[in-house]
DNA sequence: GCCGTCACTGTTAGCGTTAACAACATTGGT
DNA sequence: ACCAATGTTGTTAACGCTAACAGTGACGGC
């Protein structure tokens, strides 16, 4: 085999035909004949002939490939999703492209979208869970098929989301059914939409029992600030139920509240929100709510593989509920 | 513009030039007026022009893509490491293709690395992490650029890895520095060679201290296990001091010792591999060994690129050493 | 003043594939 | 036996780019 292996017509002239009826074997076209058919793909086999990406994705203006713009595919959500959206897309012949980006303003996210335009991908997934991204998704040519994952509900994109404020109300509702008055919250940070869906629920969960909601606690999803957060709960005795925006604020919480001799769920009972695969073996093993990644997934590509195949889908969206995982850190409150 | 954006030729009409002095432009090459750059420059900028890296890739037979074989980038390390790969790669103007493969037999492996082959990436890291995935590996096409990433050390295939022993050294070193007579070990599983390293690292450390290894409680990287051997480290009055294969498995060990009462570090000593984030916040603070995966991937990227750039770069390897970050979890054994 | 050299630019020919059309063989209805 | 419809195959022309080569001036040495 040469540097670039065996072509289109190398397949052609062994199995003595042309090289558009090896592209019509190829692509499953139905008008050839069995014997023909059977003839190419032994030639196929026999020179380990490998289709040319980049001359297909030439001739018809799109290649097999997907893009995706995330910001950290090290935190444990997004490289859920994008492990899943790989399988996927893989299981569609797709391709996956990561753009990974250090901040998510305009000026990060159009770069990477242009790096993704211009190898001409079939399609692009934009995992812009802040507020700055979604004007940079607007200027955005309107013939490139885009999906967004955790955007802005406010803007006419195709969007998938996780069902935030109904994940976040039932973390809190469950812990009001334990018997607590109020539950307090350690939030993300408040120009990430899910933060944003986490409080309104916790709000709607305390309003809906007559409960004045007490102050936030602002975190940045970081183990750090739920510690430092945990600190100041640990401190105030009224503290008997604490929801937190994700896992890994949960974990700062509760080593703080540990510290500060605060048993869990003795004395505080706490919630989380992911379920990351650890959080059954925190101390103690972490209620928690669990959004379900892959059907995220397969929801974002399924609406951009419409929107590809169709010309255009509008402006479509999805919401997949999460769920509650009951563990060990819900208790009711001493009295 | 047209569905598919302005092509070559239109930037040149409008410059005034042929179309091939505009890819003078954009490749950079020497010999092309100033003011006729300015020229052309000017024109791509007011029309928007991307170049279709499609037909650039058709005809220079490698597109700006590379390609990343992994298995579970859910996992702290992967996904770590094909962040940072893909940052490397984006500064040097690569995209990073991710094909991620549930199994690491032969099979997957080849399955994802065809597909990057047929995509024409211009060279592939693997991240092949056990035993099996080797074999697949020495069958590709010898003419496309790959590295490996914590592979297999004995076979000639170029290979960046982190010293599993020496970090493994360094933390059963540490626990006996701390008076420990002995060091109990919780493995990965037996046919990661991350895992066998560490093992050894261990073996080694033990034995140039004149003390023989106990036997090794065998883990498969998850929490679950880590708590599975926990649970019966947590029973052996003996046992002062457990080296863990990563920083779940700590978890696990962490979250038995708990229950069975036995306090850490006091009673037992506990010591981790990873550095992940949230082991500063586990109960008590996890001292643990952190690889340098931002060096792995710029290792890596380097090897890769050269092979790119001279045609062939034969069998290098690199090391990366990792370095100790000590916290709470390590204390002198009572006496 | 002629010719070689150099800097710059244009022309042409592919790269490997799919799409559109043309050509031929076969079938079935009359 | 003829014609239209249908099934199967081949021929040709793009797609947008780079590489190789072919000009065109300008400049300097003889």
């Amino acid at each position: 085999m040469a540097v670039h292996g065996p072509a289109m017509t190398d397949v052609a002239r062994l199995a003595g035909v042309s090289h558009q009826t090896v592209s019509r074997v190829l692509n499953g076209h139905p008008n050839v004949r069995e014997q023909t058919r059977l003839r190419v793909r032994a030639a196929i086999a026999e020179l380990g002939y490998r289709p040319n990406g980049a001359a297909r994705a030439l001739v018809t203006g799109r290649s097999q490939v997907i893009g995706v713009v995330a910001q950290n595919t090290t935190l444990y959500g997004p490289a859920s999703l994008l492990a899943a959206l790989e399988q996927t897309a893989a299981a569609e012949g797709f391709a996956v492209s990561v753009g990974s980006v250090r901040n998510l303003d305009h000026r990060s996210i159009s770069a990477a979208v242009e790096r993704h335009l211009s190898h001409r991908v079939a399609g692009i997934v934009v995992i812009a869970p802040v507020e700055s991204a979604g004007e940079a998704l607007e200027r955005l040519p309107k013939d490139v098929p885009l999906v967004t994952v955790d955007g802005d509900p406010s803007r006419p994109v195709p969007l998938v989301t996780v069902d935030q404020v109904a994940g976040a109300r039932a973390a809190t509702q469950h812990l009001l059914d334990a018997g607590h008055r109020t539950v307090w919250h350690v939030s993300g940070p408040s120009d990430w939409f899910d933060s944003v869906g986490r409080i309104d629920g916790w709000r709607q969960a305390l309003l809906a029992a007559g409960t004045d909601p007490p102050p936030l606690m602002p975190g940045d999803w970081s183990a750090a600030s739920g510690y430092r957060c945990g600190q100041m709960l640990a401190r105030m005795p009224e503290v008997t139920a604490v929801f937190t925006a994700n896992d890994h604020l949960a974990l700062g919480v509760l080593r703080a509240l540990h510290e500060f001799g605060r048993r869990v769920p003795d004395d505080i009972s706490v919630v989380g929100f992911d379920d990351v695969p650890e959080a059954a073996y925190f101390i103690p093993p972490l209620t928690t709510v669990r959004p379900d990644f892959d059907a995220v997934a397969r929801a974002s590509l399924h609406l951009l593989l419409t929107q590809i195949e169709s010309g255009t889908g509008g402006a479509l969206r999805q919401t997949i509920a999460p769920t509650l995982v009951a563990r060990d850190s819900v208790a009711p409150p001493r009295r």
